[in-house]
DNA sequence: AAGTGGTCTAGACCACACG
DNA sequence: GTGTGGTCTAGACCACTTC
């Protein structure tokens, strides 16, 4: 006997993990069909989908046309991060958000980004030095490079008061973006910058975003010592 | 005119995102209802309704009874981490996989997890640390505490052939977890087990997950010099 | 070829939040 | 109260994949 709704599709799908987790179908089996689990719980096969399809969602089944559902065998931890703007995420620490533009100058395309940008490689693109500081102190440096191909209003624009990333999301939304997260020591610049003494480990975060193909944006984040990205699961 | 298919649930979203992009939707203005959008494009308000609940899943529209769906206003910037078992992200480098066991020991809950396992501070936990390697490399540095009160069963499991990880995926499923992730220099021990010099900077990422209300595991790894954690959006 | 999940419909009622 | 999204139903057809 359930003690949840069973009526409801977030009912059965408490049902359906509670099967999972206790193993009354075990790791790599096939459940029942959607069918027949209607029937069980007296619903419309669409209420099950809709459990089914969250279960699977997560990872915790596979689901495949005339296969059936599996229960997954390594399930993968998915984690969802939500990247804050670095204002929010300061002030939500009730900390006094300002930021300074340390540099702004148009460039060649840098080597490292030459695989990515390379629809305009005969093009310069902008470069952003930024500085964010919590409570005036460093919290971050950004180091960020623009597509002029892609984005043109953005030589109009200093950033000096609204940062790039805030217009950037209002003004060139992306499709889609590559992330990744490394650690690095602090070399002399990023001390100095940083205000932390040089070889201290410090956190950083790179990402590019397209629209379609075309890139719009490359950004890399340095963070002061004693960051931490957190998330649930 | 659509150029994709107005009756598909992905074809709508295709159509709302565009205007979303285009701007014919401007940022924090309120989109027509479900049941306008319906007759617009001739279809059921299912389907838009499924749209639209995806789009507010990724975050770009925010959805409130009564009050009506709004394009966002700072759109965040979510992703999607996958954490995968390191015997498969290194196997997946067409890399070999080993594990040796450094250590294995019941401990008082350390003060760190005090607060985390406190329903079984009388009870000690069983402590592993673990060292992963790729090709015969030292990949990355594991610690980890497990509450006996919750997975008695890891009393009698070895943890020298199947890794601690995979035992647990399988035989304890969470529910939740928190996760965090850091850079840090590497110390005297972790410099010589992962084989680097001191100071390096290292990144590491922490996870606690729960059955319910009660802690199943507290894990540590501290990866090699030079690790990457990657994702799209 | 046939079975499974994926999706769509038309209609209905409900829950919530705002006025 | 009232309008909006949230969900459920019963039925139907479709698309994919494995047999």
């Amino acid at each position: 006997m359930a003690l949840t709704d069973t009526n409801s599709w977030t009912g059965i799908r408490e049902e359906l993990l509670r099967r999972i987790h206790d193993r009354v179908w075990e790791p790599g089996a096939q459940i029942p069909h959607e069918a027949d689990l209607a029937e069980e719980f007296g619903c419309a096969r669409t209420t099950v989908n809709r459990a089914l399809r969250d279960l699977a969602e997560s990872g915790l089944v596979i689901r495949k046309r005339r296969a059936g559902t599996r229960v997954a065998l390594n399930p993968p931890q998915r984690a969802t991060l939500t990247i804050p703007i670095i204002r929010e995420e300061v002030e939500a620490l009730g900390k006094t958000y300002r930021h300074s533009l340390l540099e702004r100058a148009y460039q060649p395309v840098p080597p490292m980004l030459h695989g990515v940008f390379h629809a305009s490689l005969g093009e310069d693109v902008l470069y952003l030095k930024t500085l964010h500081f919590a409570d005036e102190r460093p919290y971050a440096f950004e180091e960020r490079h623009i597509n002029l191909d892609t984005v043109p209003e953005a030589r109009q624009r200093k950033f000096e008061v609204s940062s790039a990333n805030e217009w950037l999301v209002h003004n060139a939304p992306y499709s889609r973006g590559d992330l990744s997260f490394s650690a690095l020591n602090a070399n002399e610049d990023t001390a100095r910058i940083l205000d932390c003494t040089q070889g201290t480990a410090l956190f950083a975060m790179e990402r590019i975003t397209w629209t379609g193909d075309a890139p719009i944006t490359h950004v890399k984040l340095i963070f002061a010592p004693g960051y931490r990205m957190r998330s649930t699961i």
